[in-house]
DNA sequence: AAGCCGGGGGT
DNA sequence: ACCCCAGGCTT
């Protein structure tokens, strides 16, 4: 055995973080809008928007029914607001050929829309008890550390990293839901990138990297990424906040106002259907 | 394989 | 002031 699941399940269950998806009863919709909300959003910013479409939108239909515009509007400042139109289109799809219930099968959940490898098994184990691999990139990090002794993953292999953890699942049921969700608390609150606490990790005494004295990752630098200041995507935020903040259609010169690229900025926002050309000016799409 | 896509939090 | 984070999609 190279992990021991069992640590990872018995300090799951008493340290798991409270979060409402985590509540029982949470439904299977709801665990669909919390991981994709989730997939680069920080859990303290999640939490509260989830809770709201819940109330506002407690099943498929209902928020099939409502406008792109309130969604992008409900999906505030969450960022990559494509995610809430790929939710939009995921309800759509749901209530139209699934009887308005959250699809079980990994393979009928991949063919949703902005649905992965990730969240496609994350609700098919946090929404629907499945037994299957749950990947992140906590997991991956924890994996790399635990078990091949190295601080980080190499590049992301669903060909490798499924079969990897798939390895490690327990068989029971429950044990194996529990050991998906306490890897990737272990990797989120432990096993950081940076300044792990090892000294609270209940993996700490098998733990390949530790073994060996936790050595820095010595394979080609991490790629570096492009700056957020000045960037097209702070651009994009801008303009769809404004976008967001009014009730009527704004200009071009309007917008130019606070982006002064915002017409390339719109060119770029109408191809990804997140703004749409409207009397006078721009609005959010209908 | 590499680049694009928001926004906030930690250091 | 700077660096880090992270899943899905497109090219």
């Amino acid at each position: 055995m190279t992990l021991d699941a069992a640590a990872v399940t018995g300090w799951f269950r008493e340290h798991a973080r409270d979060l409402p998806w985590r509540r029982p009863g949470f439904s299977a919709w709801g665990t669909l809008i919390s991981e994709l909300m989730l997939q680069q959003t920080q859990v303290a910013r999640v939490v509260p928007v989830v809770e709201e479409w819940l109330r506002r939108w407690p099943t498929p239909a209902d928020l099939a029914a409502a406008s792109q515009a309130d969604v992008l509007r409900a999906w505030g400042r969450l960022g990559y607001p494509r995610r809430a139109l790929a939710l939009h289109a995921c309800a759509a799809a749901i209530a139209e050929r699934h009887g308005n219930r959250v699809p079980e099968d990994v393979d009928e959940l991949l063919a949703l829309p902005g649905v992965g490898d990730y969240t496609a098994r994350a609700v098919a184990v946090f929404a629907h008890g499945g037994r299957h691999p749950v990947v992140d990139t906590n997991v991956r990090r924890v994996l790399a550390r635990a078990v091949d002794g190295v601080a980080q993953p190499a590049a992301p292999s669903a060909r490798r990293d499924l079969p990897a953890m798939s390895a490690l699942l327990p068989e029971d049921l429950e044990e194996q839901r529990l050991f998906n969700a306490g890897m990737m608390e272990i990797g989120a609150v432990l096993c950081t990138a940076r300044a792990p606490r090892c000294d609270e990790c209940p993996l700490r005494r098998s733990c390949a990297w530790r073994a060996a004295g936790s050595p820095a990752h010595d394979g080609p630098p991490v790629r570096r990424q492009p700056r957020f200041e000045g960037s097209d995507r702070q651009r994009r935020g801008r303009v769809m906040a404004e976008l967001r903040a009014s009730d009527v259609p704004l200009t071009e010169a309007e917008l130019a106002r606070a982006v002064p690229e915002a017409a390339r900025i719109l060119e770029g926002l109408e191809r990804d259907g997140l703004a749409a050309r409207a009397e006078g000016g721009w609005a959010l799409p209908a």
